[in-house]
RNA sequence: AGGGGUAUCGCCAAGCGGUAAGGCAACGGGUUUUGAUCCCGUCAUGCGGAGGUUCGAAUCCUCCUACCCCUGCCA
């Protein structure tokens, strides 16, 4: 994409930046970047950062870098630096050069350290947390100065000295801008810039012993990496005044700007690293790319593509207001892709036993069906008819409701791409169950209608004989509540949905999908999307349900 | 009188002083060998509330209300 082909900004940060290019700010440059910190999985929230941050650059002829906010490395590690990598590749994003790592700033970020120290705007102070708290005030009233705020330059450097080269526990010392313990802006009263940390770092190893703070880091990093639009989260609002602040009093080589939008919210789910690790953690889901969980992995092995979800993130906009976007949204986005994309496959996923009184034993006809109704390039698939078929067990009803559509004991209903059939007997076990339906089959209505009757309408179906065994898993919403964490009283995992997952083992399809591929998808017809699962073998195929076909049918159950 | 934000259809969201886009959902109807897709139609005399400015206000002003964020040596 190049600027020439953006019509209209599409929202308001991109009608910051065309003001930008028309008034030639930083030379009409537009340098973005999406700063992950390596301590979790990405989630569809990060999608919706990702889109704006790598599309924003995309759509204005710009650069966007990945670089891990890596300033606390007591809860990151190389393992989340992987995912993050590979989720932002999927997702169909190439970043401009190398991955960076604010890490590898850690030496520049030291000498900006020192020069606010000898400008007597950073010093550092002996307080304990504890203490700190109580230094600083509460949201009405005012903070205090520390009693080691106003130390000598050459007493504050001596002392960062000792912090950097490991003399001082941790905890026992933490560099501090010197602005101002009354500002009502609480990030503004002396904000920690370094700590001390005695830990291993993923990517610097052993080199610190201090590290600097999200704060110190961020905007400076900006600064070195020549990012022109820094764009984050809502929450991050307060944290302009800092961020400026450092800027406008460090000696970067540039100066980059922040501009919030509203983080996104999803119903059905829950979209934050600690409830997220906390489902894994406990055993509610059974990893962080389970096909339930919202994460960027979780969401691919449940089988959703990545065009659905960069245009999910166009559907839902980007804007400054808090809100709650409907699931019905994402799943919207997923068959629209996965309509005109997915090949159409039959797979009965709970047998009834069906045989064809009329059809011939040992006998069987091959018809040829189109991979898609609407799309020959797609080309067609073999599926076999026979004596022996299976159809849905919801397909049959003894007696058939009202508008019902289907099977029923002496009706007629079509066979997709194939015969029309007549229940003619319901074989039933000894407790009642119906175990199997004998039929006949019209011979003269392969690609015709029939003559004199008319079917019921039409079923999807597998010939017994010729269908392959698999394992279907049946995949729903997370939580039965709209908004799991909304409840102060009950705590969001009693939420979760015991139908979230539903796996049923018995399920046949049609031969052509043998050995189907890992996240090859497919539309089983009148029953949804379905992906293979990464787990799939040669010997057992696993299908992941990823998103019902719009059902009209059970609307109006539900209305009756 | 702590500071910073946000309020337009059930949900998301355009709108930037000239008379309320679009998407999702919902609801009618048509096509259909997927109760799918597709097509057609309906869906805010109203823009959190009250005043004001103006020929004209969702857009400007005033006051009010609701909700979100901020008191980590997390990001």
């Amino acid at each position: 994409m190049t600027k020439t082909e953006s019509a209209k900004p599409t929202n308001f940060i991109h009608q910051i930046i065309e003001q930008d290019i028309r008034n030639n700010v930083n030379g009409g440059k537009v340098v973005t970047r999406f700063p992950p910190e390596p301590n979790g999985y990405l989630h569809i929230g990060h999608a919706k950062s990702i889109c704006l941050n790598f599309g924003t650059a995309q759509k204005y002829g710009g650069q966007c870098n990945l670089r891990f906010d890596d300033t606390n490395p007591e809860k990151e590690s190389q393992e989340y630096i992987d995912s993050i990598v590979e989720d932002v590749r999927w997702l169909g994003f190439e970043w401009a050069g190398d991955i960076c790592y604010t890490s590898s700033y850690f030496d520049q970020l030291y000498d900006y350290a020192l020069h606010l120290i000898r400008e007597g705007k950073a010093y550092v102070d002996d307080l304990s947390a504890h203490e700190m708290r109580e230094y600083r005030g509460t949201l009405t009233e005012p903070g205090r100065n520390s009693p080691y705020r106003d130390r000598s330059v050459e007493e504050n450097l001596a002392l960062f000295e000792k912090m950097k080269n490991g003399e001082l526990s941790e905890g026992a010392a933490a560099l501090r801008a010197r602005i101002d313990m009354a500002s009502p802006n609480m990030n503004m009263r002396d904000p920690v810039i370094y700590r001390i940390r005695h830990a291993h770092h993923h990517q610097s190893g052993d080199k610190w012993c201090i590290y600097p703070s999200y704060d110190f880091a961020h905007g400076q990093s900006d600064a070195i990496e020549g990012v022109t639009h820094s764009i984050c989260t809502l929450e991050f609002e307060d944290h302009r005044p800092l961020y400026e602040w450092l800027i406008e009093n460090l000696p970067v080589p540039a100066v980059p700007k922040q501009y919030e939008f509203a983080r996104l919210n999803l119903n059905y789910t829950v979209t934050s690293k600690r409830k997220l690790k906390a489902l894994v953690e406990e055993g509610f889901v059974q990893g962080w790319d389970d096909p339930r969980m919202p994460t960027i992995s979780g969401l691919r092995r449940r089988g959703y593509t990545p065009a659905s979800i960069r245009n999910f993130c166009e559907m839902i906009g980007v804007t400054r207001s808090n809100g709650i976007v409907d699931m019905a949204m994402l799943e919207s986005a997923i068959r629209e892709d996965l309509d005109a994309s997915a090949p159409r496959a039959m797979c009965v996923t709970r047998p009834l036993k069906v045989t064809i009184t009329n059809f011939p034993e040992g006998e069987e006809e091959w018809f040829d069906l189109p991979a898609h109704p609407k799309d020959e390039s797609m080309g067609s698939r073999r599926v076999s008819f026979g004596r022996n078929l299976l159809i849905e067990q919801e397909d049959f009803e003894e007696v058939a409701p009202r508008k019902w559509k289907r099977l029923a004991t002496g009706d007629a209903v079509r066979l997709r791409g194939c015969y029309v059939i007549r229940c003619e007997e319901v074989i039933k076990d000894a407790s009642g169950q119906i175990i199997e339906l004998k039929c006949t089959y019209d011979p003269a209505t392969k690609g015709a209608n029939p003559e004199g009757y008319k079917a019921n309408g039409v079923i999807h179906w597998v010939n017994s004989d010729r269908s392959v065994p698999c394992e279907v898993r049946l995949y729903d919403r997370l939580f039965t509540e709209a908004n799991p964490d909304g409840d102060k009283e009950q705590d969001f995992q009693s939420f979760i949905n015991p139908e979230s997952l539903v796996v049923l083992s018995d399920a046949r399809v049609e031969p052509g999908l043998e050995g189907a591929a890992a996240e090859s998808r497919f539309q089983f017809e009148r029953m949804g999307y379905f992906s293979v699962d990464k787990d799939s073998t040669a010997d057992k195929l696993i299908f992941n349900r990823t998103v019902t076909l719009r059902d009209s049918w059970a609307k109006i159950q539900a209305g009756s």
